[in-house]
DNA sequence: CGCCAGGTTGATTTCGCTCAAGCAATGTGG
DNA sequence: CCACATTGCTTGAGCGAAATCAACCTGGCG
């Protein structure tokens, strides 16, 4: 404890890794040294949350670590898990440039650290270079297309069908290929969380573990899921493929 | 026939009165006489299709009369209808923007006319005026917002709340308040194609009309329905009205 | 006239929600 | 260290909303 030292020389713009792979890739050193100036880095812990519906929003975040849940609930206490977001990604940018509200609320699920960056350095950003909001648009875009599948999705398919579905997210997002052609998962969320991202309930969600574990689809130990066969699982929701 | 005019003084990008209230508004004349002259205009009959899922576009389409439908489908044969364009409104611009394929289709529900524009005229467009971008980032964001409702909605209201808030959607858009207090509005729709925006079959749609009905929540007759209160039809899906 | 698409109605089934209880793991205060 | 609350998950029983299956009606149109 005594001799940790008091900032750790945790990710920056510049060295961060995840970049690459996000909208501020096409930033270039200048731009990225008005970030790394103006943010403003805090820590989170599990359940808090970083804003919430009906807010102003009068900056974006980015994600240094951890994971963040966007969650979306009406009046009678109703909740959606609309998406996930890690390392690197950015942070309720939709209202912020539509110039509107939050219409959902952004916690942590796991321990995790985000970047304010306000609104007078976003806006220079923007103006010193277009690629950005072109950027911006692209992954807004993006995000709506899930959309519109997640809609489709909840009226055609079961919620086996579903939960296969979101399980084939997770392994192209965070599995690894075991020798013997299976695949395994570490879980990012707890199954309530995971029925609330299929729109069911725990128990829907608890029995529809048991069913597929049974019919050998997948094997369920914690948060820990092994997939024998990729086919199979895509095969339930999916049921195009015949061989 | 004989003395019909080859070409009709049709809506012309000028004179359009709906583009005030669209992405378009923020174009000067000479950036109008762009598209005006490099538009190409076709009419659509209805079930038409403009552009289909899988696509790829190259260029956008701009609506001048009637309107379309953005259908969502899968491998089963489940449709659903994601959206409802009218006059002025573009269409195909996400997958345009975003550099993906058309992830819907788009079909003409009533006849229609629409403009095509092409992509050269487009990007000139973009980078002339940078403000519209931003337009389009805002109706994009705007869209997101109303997917994300729509999914929460799916999972969280019955049948008949979708359908009442439907309704309500259609008040707004397209209905004329009588002089008794009461609204009217002429149905832009079957009720197939209203059981496909809420995610239901054609069979629960007219079980939901028959017993809103005989609730006195809105009177049907063909596409015609009146709306004796607002207020009883907003408690249908949001309850938290009391008073 | 007969056909057909769109719509309504009825009978039946099913999927998934609700309610209720039990269980395992973790934490907390005495 | 034990009694206990708490939290996340599972299991069971019963119910209900809505899908499915199957007729049947209606109005337009060739």
């Amino acid at each position: 404890m005594a001799n940790q030292p008091l900032f750790v020389a945790g990710p920056n713009c510049f060295t961060c890794q995840a970049r690459e792979r996000t909208e501020w890739c096409v930033l270039q050193d200048a731009e990225l040294r008005l970030i790394e100036d103006g943010k403003k880095s805090r820590r989170y812990l599990p359940g808090e949350t970083i804003f919430r519906e009906g807010d102003t929003p009068d900056g974006i975040f980015c994600i240094e670590s951890g994971m963040i849940g966007l969650r979306k609930s009406d009046a009678e206490g109703n909740t959606v898990l609309l998406n996930l977001l890690s390392e690197g990604e950015t942070l309720g940018y939709r209202a912020f440039l539509a110039d509107s509200e939050y219409d959902a609320s952004a916690e942590a699920l796991e321990p995790s650290t985000a970047c304010f960056v306000d609104r007078p350095t976003i806006r220079r950003l923007l103006e010193h270079n277009p690629a950005l909001g072109l950027r911006f648009l692209k992954r807004v875009a993006k995000d709506l297309g899930d959309a519109d599948e997640k809609i489709l999705h909840n009226v055609s398919l079961s919620v086996r069908a579903r939960f296969a579905h979101l399980l084939m997210v997770f392994v192209e997002r965070y599995g690894k290929l075991a020798d013997n052609g299976s695949s395994s998962i570490d879980l990012p969320l707890s199954r309530q969380d995971m029925a609330s991202m299929i729109g069911t309930t725990p128990e829907s969600m608890s029995r529809t573990i048991k069913k597929m574990e049974t019919d050998g689809i997948a094997r369920f130990s914690g948060r820990t899921v092994q997939i024998p066969s990729c086919r199979n699982l895509v095969n339930e929701f999916d049921p195009e493929v015949f061989v």
